[in-house]
DNA sequence: GTCGCTCCTGGAACC
DNA sequence: CAGGAGCGAC
């Protein structure tokens, strides 16, 4: 028995039994040689080639975990990246978990809370607030992050995009002219929209790269080039300068936190005594100068990656970062990390991994000599785990188009007959680019045997039926931007979707007129508030009071509250007694109220575009897709999902643009121009579909179509991937115009197209645990690449065998794959799920489940109008499921 | 071997 | 909208 005994709830417990060995009998964990010695490995720089299904997520648990329960490492010593926020979220919820359970046996407590654990971006957004790197301690200020899309409504704005250009010498042809440079024309598109989507890709990659553009100025004889870098410095200097606060993009964002770090003299010391990247293969100049900088002091510095999966060279990643880590240890600190590969393969059946490791080898990695050594990480073989040799990559008959999606159609849905797949989630297909025809096709294919797909991304997500039928409700309440005639093709697209919108709507209201009379009223309280304002800024022009003057209510008042035509409702609020308190402990303060605030606050709808959504959403046609989602047999979670989408949409509008609807905003159509006309058309142009980082992104009851990139650190049971095709075209155009700017030399040029191909599909195959299923394309106009081709082809040593084709494939071997996927539990916080879920369960389940954004102005301002509405919901469904 | 027909590609994501 | 490659027909 132990010697110190600590009461802990009502048990004792001897604290020495608690070691790393309990702790892993206690979690089903036996770790192997490679992953036990990189847990326990505690000093020096660490180099952790990890191979695809090689529990380095676990490792990297367990090692934070080993470091704070038994090295005396406090959790904010410990900074953690990892790439997404889904990956970060794992580690927090398991570290969570684990350290609690520590606790109940040692009754030490631990803070997670104040770990260092996230992706790149949010950890360099804390850096910049955390007091340890300011002097004095003070809390610094971060400057406000605009999402990509801010970014690009930022830069597109008229003025501010006109006279940006003029710096660089740009005239009445800008556009046509920078396009051209970059499409390598002499004459580009002249789209503005082409123009500065180009403008952004090129910036942001500066960014990434740390490049200066004086510097780069020097370096280059491209005049376009030179022009394009001082619009860029003038783009940096106006997001710092415009504006109350200070503005910063993604990619500048990590300089500002290397800014920070390189003057701050305790920062390359101990403040963070474990620096730990996971995939590190991915990591940027700026960020591989943020790492060793905070590791300096230590240099604890532990690198997690996979070069075979670098797949973000587009955005400044180099893999090199990783491959030659070694040697830049060796000239930054003068000494060698301790390398230890971690090559098993837990997730995927032994000839998967024989597949993808033969596919890998199908490319030479040697460096040119006279450079010697390889692009790679060449001294990790990958093994597999598992045992089962059985078949596990079958490819489709070679054949034309159609032929192919049927017969994977068809295979498909022999695997769900057979239960090898208990739901269509379980299978995904993976494209290089969900915009090639082939996905089309094989949607088509899979709906003709009557299963469902999920795809937000393969086209306009505006496009969904559930978006246009919640947006078209949308434009009978806010009215719709006309349409204008000035503009291109995709302006005119634009309004051909908004017709479509309204014609649902309309439809949708002549069938239920609980709807169509509810969008009245919320069409009246528009008008209301419009009219209000109206009446309000007419007393104030005639009487001369600017609007931003300070608000006196004894002077002003009983004039505006008298103003003719005014509503009830404004007149109200202001006449509240409410009301009139804050005024007056503001006016106490010395910062009286505007009174353009004032009547703003008096003629402001009381309901927010997401209150808006959440109403819509408990009537019949919405409601049903609610149901769909819960319904025993065959679920569907896909318009949920979409719908969920929609939400976070909506929400980042409400949030950024327009937390409320004041009368103002409302005057001739304004809110309407602002929500369609701007926003929306920015995601129509650009595609949008992002924010999909859902817990569980994959409804039930729909078969995920993803890109390769999407399916990053995902697995599933059954992998198809629907095209063997990628055309190689050499090095892009920005590519080879950032190569010259930059102080490293990197792959070559000639090679990066080619290895960037490997990588991609190497990723796609590595997804598949249980079976990898080819979609052969053969026939007039089709090809496979190369390395493809060898490994089909007749006669090609794939270890274990020829790769059946799908009529000849035995199912029966095929192992089935369980009901659920996530093998880390997640753990909830008490605060945020517990209270919430005992307030009201149904909400619970739609907030929690499906990411939906919860109507916050609606809770704050409006108390139980939401929450009524979800409890109607609720009800609802009860009565629903007790009829059958 | 080579002509003409056909079909595909022309990315992606960090909050 | 253009360039490229596989394929079948010759």
């Amino acid at each position: 028995m132990g010697t110190t005994t600590r009461k802990v709830g009502a048990t004792f417990m001897p604290s020495s039994q608690c070691t790393l060995e309990t702790l892993w009998a206690d979690a089903g964990f036996s770790p192997n040689a490679a992953q036990r010695q990189a847990i326990l490995h505690a000093d020096g720089p660490l180099f952790l080639p990890a191979g695809p299904g090689s529990g380095k997520t676990r490792v990297l648990l367990w090692r934070t975990l080993n470091l704070i329960v038994f090295h005396g490492v406090a959790p904010e010593q410990i900074y953690l990246s990892t790439f997404t926020e889904k990956a970060a979220r794992q580690l927090k919820d398991g570290l969570r978990a684990l350290l609690g359970q520590v606790t109940a046996a040692t009754g030490v407590p631990y803070d997670t809370g104040r770990m260092y654990v996230g992706t790149v971006h949010s950890l360099c957004q804390r850096l910049l607030l955390d007091r340890r790197f300011h002097p004095d301690r003070d809390r610094g200020t971060a400057p406000a992050l605009l999402d990509d899309l801010d970014q690009y409504l930022w830069l597109a704005r008229s003025r501010a995009w006109r006279e940006l250009l003029t710096v660089g010498g740009f005239g009445e042809d800008a556009h046509a002219e920078i396009n051209g440079w970059f499409e390598d024309k002499p004459e580009g598109s002249a789209s503005k929209h082409v123009a500065v989507t180009n403008c952004l890709s090129l910036f942001n990659r500066l960014s990434e790269e740390c490049v200066v553009p004086v510097d780069a100025m020097r370096r280059t004889d491209d005049p376009m080039l030179v022009r394009l870098l001082r619009v860029y410095t003038a783009y940096r200097e106006r997001l710092e300068t415009e504006g109350a606060t200070a503005q910063t993009d993604f990619s500048l964002l990590q300089q500002h936190a290397l800014r920070l770090l390189e003057g701050a003299p305790n920062a390359g010391g101990d403040v963070f005594r474990h620096v730990v990247i996971d995939e590190y293969q991915d990591t940027n100049a700026v960020q591989e100068r943020i790492f060793f900088r905070l590791a300096a002091g230590t240099r604890n510095l532990c690198v997690v990656g996979d070069d075979d999966q670098a797949l973000y060279r587009f955005r400044g990643a180099t893999v090199e970062n990783f491959v030659e880590f070694a040697p830049r240890c060796q000239a930054k600190w003068g000494c060698t990390p301790t390398a230890i590969p971690l090559v098993t393969n837990y997730r995927s059946r032994r000839r998967i991994v024989d597949f993808y490791g033969a596919f890998v080898d199908r490319c030479d990695w040697a460096k040119t000599p006279p450079a010697s050594g390889h692009h790679r990480v060449v001294d990790k073989q990958i093994e597999a785990h598992s045992t089962d040799a059985g078949p596990a990559v079958v490819a489709s008959t070679p054949g034309t188009a159609g032929d192919v999606c049927a017969e994977v159609a068809q295979f498909v849905q022999r695997l769900l007959r057979e239960g090898k797949v208990t739901d269509p989630n379980q299978v995904a297909f993976l494209y290089p680019s969900l915009k090639s025809p082939h996905v089309q096709r094989q949607m088509a294919a899979l709906e003709a045997v009557g299963l469902r797909v999920y795809a937000p991304r393969a086209r306009s997500f505006l496009d969904g039926d559930e978006v246009t039928a919640m947006l078209g409700l949308f434009t009978r309440v806010l009215g719709r931007p006309p349409r204008g005639d000035f503009r291109g093709m995709e302006y005119a697209g634009f309004h051909d979707w908004l017709d479509r919108a309204e014609d649902v709507a309309e439809r949708l209201c002549d069938g239920d007129p609980a709807l169509a009379a509810f969008v009245n009223d919320r069409r009246d309280d528009v008008e209301t508030a419009r009219d209000d304002w109206r009446w309000l800024a007419a007393v104030a022009t005639e009487r001369g009071w600017a609007l931003d003057a300070p608000y006196d209510a004894a002077m002003m008042k009983r004039a505006l509250h008298g103003a003719a035509g005014l509503s009830g409702k404004a007149k109200r609020t202001l006449g509240s007694a409410y009301f009139d308190r804050l005024v007056r402990e503001r006016a106490a303060v010395g910062r009286p109220y505007p009174l353009g605030y004032v009547l703003k606050r008096a003629t402001s709808v009381e309901w927010s575009l997401l209150d808006l959504f959440w109403r819509l959403c408990g009537f019949d046609h919405f409601r049903a897709m609610f149901d769909a989602a819960h319904r025993p047999t065959d679920p569907d979670e896909g318009p949920v999902s979409t719908l969920s989408l929609l939400s976070q949409y909506v929400g980042r509008f409400v949030d950024r643009r327009a937390p409320l609807l004041t009368g103002e905003l409302l005057q001739d159509g304004g809110a309407g121009r602002l929500f369609f006309a701007s926003y929306c058309y920015a995601l129509f142009r650009r595609g949008e579909g992002e924010y999909e980082d859902a817990e569980d992104p994959f409804p039930k009851g729909r078969i995920p179509f993803l890109t390769v990139h999407q399916a990053k650190g995902l697995e599933f049971p059954v992998v198809v991937l629907g095209n063997l095709r990628k055309d190689d075209k050499g090095p892009t155009h920005l590519e080879k115009t950032v190569r010259p700017l930059l102080d490293r030399d990197g792959e070559p040029l000639t090679r990066v197209a080619e290895f960037d191909i490997m990588r991609m599909f190497y990723v796609a195959l590595s997804r598949a645990k249980h079976l990898l299923v080819l979609a052969h394309y053969k026939g007039a106009g089709q090809r496979i690449n190369k390395p493809f081709a060898d490994l089909l082809g007749p006669g090609t040593a794939v270890p274990g065998g020829a790769v059946p084709r799908i009529p000849a494939f035995d199912t029966r071997p095929l192992p089935a794959a369980g009901p659920d996927g996530d093998a880390l539990p997640r753990s909830y916080s008490y605060t945020a799920d517990y209270l919430h879920y005992q307030r009201c369960p149904r909400q619970y389940m739609i907030f929690r489940e499906y990411d939906f954004v919860p109507s916050r102005s609606q809770t704050m301002l409006f108390g139980t109008l939401v929450h009524r509405t979800m409890d109607d919901l609720h009800q609802w469904l009860i009565a629903r499921r007790q009829t059958p």
